[in-house]
DNA sequence: GGTGATCGTGCGTAGA
């Protein structure tokens, strides 16, 4: 924390003077001469208890602006038992944040206690035996919290007054959200009262869903807003283009070598941009977002190749999730050291929380994931001195042959590309879905309360969780739907007294520590050599004896595969091929795809487009117009009609499905829909006919999908339960009758 | 004969 530059005589402000002397003597300690604007704003609002988000840049001072007025009045009121609850969804930042509160809490006489997966059981046992001050928490302990210890609950947190979630972007339309709105309900039926409530974050599409996922059903004028309105520093952007002989979409699992011989990454598609990274990069400290687990491995490979091959130190390292802890951490003290030049090629492993240090340039490959993980990864550059921001994008599109597919004529990825930086430019991104079910969390939280009380009455649990609670989607019916489904699973019973309890299978479920997540993670092999664990790999992975490898940034031989203690023994060789991590496609907003259709129609000039970019822009709008879609959504091409409705992911899914549901041959090709076996005039039939029909039935659509099993509990649900979920989630009714008129409007 | 394809997060207790 640097201290304020400021000619103003102390702190002395009506913010400041509300604050505890003992915090205030802390903040003088500091050399702090002013609050930050946001700690100034912060100071009355969390002093009057109101529900309140907190947000401001990274490294903004959001945490103090928070922690110094709950401090202040946990501090002149102390309980024997809970005051203020901080709940995080990283370790990391919990051992970050704890560190940062700890000499002031002392100052105050409070204790704090950090409470995770890595946490001693002797410190938890000493919070238990004297609870009091500030508890420190991630959601899943909370759980367990509520699990194993039901009886107590009432009693560690009877008086608590604050409950402060960080990073509440990283929860807001997620499974993990859903039961974080769950626990904090939760919390105050257990104590009978209401807990102000304060959000942390960075990035916020819209304050009014922050506000409302805040505090489900409640009043969403009454959740006071404190926003920095200090300015984001500049950002400077350039994007390349490159032309590549294979697509950039192609399976990374193609890039092999033998023994010997570099991975054909070097000389192939790779190699333009791996070479600029190269000379831009080094020297300095960078990172680069990839997109995949996959293509991390690919580029740091290629990096580190160019660094022999050259005769260079290796400045490139790989930071991923599948990666052990001693990687990412070496990783990690690599980048802050400023001693030495690195950078980072990582997936969103490093786009929040843990501290990254002095950030040159973020550089992105590939169309990134969504506006918002853009303005998120650049908060990480440019951080210290108010230099700008340093955004470099690439983006590669295949050679065009005559067997090229019109979606890659138009250079979609590009122009993607484009669209997703005006929009960062106007400040939109994305927002989650609303009212999604989530039912498999439901079944979560049932369990969890039964757990909790030791049994529960089917009445009281649907007061709880749904007509008072976060699941206010969920109707009685649906929900009497999911118990019986729970029932026949023999996960619950109901007793003489018609309570709940836990069946065997779900006293099983409950029992393990696995059930405190909210969300699924696949089975996996661990990768090991000589006794060093270097990380993990899904378990469908092909790994034989012999095989080789790329992993961690280096190349490996597969020693042995122990098929029942899942582990895999590898070293070190010369040959490689990337590993295939699995994983299922992003939603692309509808917000987007309208502005693709803008940049090809508008001729509008990109200054931060290099020659490369440019030229493949123009190429993009050339194609658009000569392939007639201009002004047009339906086209044929050779046996087949194509479809460029230009709406988001969602929608496009679920006119695919309107379309398969009428006997139709039609699957997502890239940005559109191709028809296959179907003319112009037989396309145009269906649509009117769709169009005439009018707003379809969610459910009818969710019916005829197949695989609907996403989540952790989805097993559990009837197909009945499953469809519901799935066209709450996935399905966009509305959304496909637009682009039913969007394309009608064209013909 | 075949095919596409994001990431990330988390974890008790009792007993030896």
């Amino acid at each position: 924390m640097n201290s304020r530059a400021s000619g103003s005589s102390g702190c002395a402000s009506r913010a400041f003077d509300r604050l505890h002397p003992t915090v205030q003597r802390w903040v003088y300690r500091r050399g702090w001469r002013t609050l930050h604007e946001i700690q100034e704003l912060a100071v009355e609002p969390i002093l009057n208890g109101d529900d309140c988000i907190v947000a401001a840049p990274t490294a903004g001072g959001k945490t103090e602006a928070a922690f110094l007025p709950v401090c202040s009045a946990i501090a002149s009121a102390p309980t024997p038992s809970v005051q203020a609850l901080y709940i995080s969804p990283l370790k990391a930042l919990i051992n970050d944040q704890y560190r940062r509160m700890e000499e002031l809490a002392e100052d105050l006489g409070l204790p704090v206690f950090p409470w995770h997966g890595d946490v001693a059981g002797s410190q938890k046992q000493r919070f238990l035996a004297k609870p009091g001050g500030i508890l420190m928490i991630t959601p899943e302990s909370l759980e367990s919290l509520f699990v194993n210890r039901g009886t107590r609950m009432k009693g560690l947190f009877s008086g608590l007054s604050y409950v402060l979630v960080d990073e509440l972007h990283a929860f807001i339309g997620m499974e993990r959200g859903k039961q974080l709105q769950c626990l904090m309900h939760r919390l105050e039926l257990v104590i009978r009262r209401r807990v102000s409530r304060i959000g942390l974050s960075a990035t916020l599409g819209d304050m009014g869903l922050a506000a409302e996922f805040l505090r489900p059903g409640g009043d969403r004028e009454a959740v006071r807003l404190i926003v920095s309105t200090s300015a984001v520093s500049d950002i400077v952007a350039q994007l390349r283009g490159y032309r590549v002989s294979e697509p950039e979409g192609q399976p990374p699992a193609a890039l092999t070598s033998r023994p010997g011989q570099a991975c054909s990454s070097q000389g192939g598609s790779l190699a333009p941009v791996v070479e600029h990274l190269f000379e831009v990069l080094r020297g300095t400290h960078n990172l680069v977002f990839a997109n995949s687990r996959s293509r991390v491995e690919a580029y740091a490979d290629a990096l580190r190749h160019l660094s022999d091959a050259t005769r260079v130190p290796n400045e490139f390292v790989p930071h991923h999730g599948s990666l052990s802890k001693e990687i990412r951490e070496d990783a990690e003290v690599r980048l802050q050291d400023t001693s030495r030049p690195c950078t980072a090629v990582c997936t969103s492993t490093l786009e929040l929380g843990i501290d990254v240090g002095d950030i040159e340039c973020v550089a992105q490959i590939g169309p990134p994931p969504s506006v918002a993980a853009v303005r998120q990864r650049l908060g990480r550059s440019g951080r210290r001195g108010g230099r700008p921001a340093q955004l470099r994008m690439y983006v590669q599109e295949p050679e065009i042959t005559p067997e090229t597919h019109p979606q890659d004529m138009i250079r979609a990825q590009l122009v993607q590309s484009v669209a997703m930086l005006r929009l960062l430019g106007r400040g939109w991104c994305e927002l989650p879905r609303p009212n999604q079910l989530h039912l498999s969390t439901l079944v979560q939280q049932v369990l969890s309360m039964i757990a909790q009380f030791g049994g529960v009455r089917a009445g009281d649990a649907y007061g709880a969780l749904c007509r008072s609670g976060p699941f206010a989607a969920v109707s009685p019916t649906i929900f009497a739907d999911l118990l019986r489904c729970l029932g026949e699973k023999d996960m619950i019973t109901q007793s003489v007294d018609e309570a709940l309890l836990l069946g065997s299978a779900g006293e099983r479920i409950v029992n393990h520590y696995s059930f405190y997540s909210a969300f699924l993670t696949p089975e996996e092999f661990r990768i090991e050599c000589k006794g060093v664990m270097l990380g993990s790999l899904p378990v469908d992975t092909c790994l034989e004896p012999g095989g080789y490898l790329i992993f961690a940034g280096r190349r490996w031989v597969v020693d042995e595969v122990d098929d029942k203690h899942k582990v895999v023994y590898v070293q070190p060789a010369e040959g490689g091929v990337i590993p295939h991590f699995g994983g299922t496609g992003g939603v692309v907003a509808d917000q987007v795809r309208e502005e693709m259709r803008l940049v090809y129609e508008v001729e509008h000039e990109y200054p931060y487009l290099d020659e490369g970019a440019r030229d493949l822009l123009d190429e993009g709008r050339r194609e658009y117009r000569e392939i007639g879609l201009a002004g047009r959504g339906v086209l044929p091409w050779g046996a087949s009609v194509l479809l460029f409705p230009w709406v988001g992911d969602r929608a496009l899914n679920t006119l695919t499905m309107l379309l398969a549901g009428r006997s139709l041959c039609a699957c997502r090709a890239g940005v559109g829909i191709e028809v296959q076996r179907c003319n112009v005039a037989k396309a145009a039939r269906h649509l009117h006919a769709l169009a005439e029909a009018g707003l379809q039935d969610p459910l009818e659509v969710a019916r005829r999908v197949k695989n609907k099993r996403t989540e952790k509990y989805h097993w559990c649900l009837s197909d009945e339960l499953l469809t519901a979920d799935y066209a709450s989630s996935s399905v966009d009714a509305a959304g496909a009758a637009r682009a039913v008129e969007n394309l009608m409007a064209s013909l």
